[in-house]
DNA sequence: TCAATATATCAAAATTTTTTGCTGAATCAT
DNA sequence: ATGATTCAGCAAAAAATTTTGATATATTGA
């Protein structure tokens, strides 16, 4: 979905994956905000949000290790 | 972790978690590169490397939809 | 109207991940 | 030495996630 929009049935065929599966997946992602999705006719079309990207830049920037927890493993010798 | 180097003791009781549970969960993020471990005495030291860290932005950039993709889904009225 | 297509949903099955409880090795203090 | 402590590893159990197969609904075109 990186590229643009695409309906379930193209997502079917790219990802050779069942319909189910992949509507489940939608589903779950749909939920968590991190794709949108329309309908169009018989389509249904999904595609990324981008601002569930802010928050998982975010959430990688919270995990980064402090200033000071770095300079301390620096100072070791590891394998 | 984020914080700085912890032993696997300390982590039991901050986390309220069986000791062989974080072994495993440790050695899951040893094998992935995401900590570095060290042994003094009788303890075992645990710390993030910020490497890991550099890969996971990497990741999460390589997820963001394209400029082209962004401007497509926002032309749409979306509920 | 009828058949074909696209999709959602659900329960059961399959798979993967996580947790637990136990054992054993190593270190340290007495 | 002995006993306590710290930790890794493993197998079995438990829990969570994913997949599959079936069914139901809506849309479209003939």
């Amino acid at each position: 979905l990186k590229n643009g929009e695409r309906c379930v049935c193209d997502l079917t065929d790219l990802l050779d994956a069942a319909q189910s599966r992949l509507s489940f997946h939608l589903k779950v992602l749909r939920e968590a905000g991190i794709v949108g999705c329309r309908k169009e006719g018989r389509w249904a079309y999904y595609w990324l949000r981008p601002e569930a990207f802010e928050i998982l830049d975010e959430a990688a920037k919270d995990l980064h290790p402090t200033k000071a927890a770095v300079r301390a493993s620096q100072a070791q010798c590891c394998e």
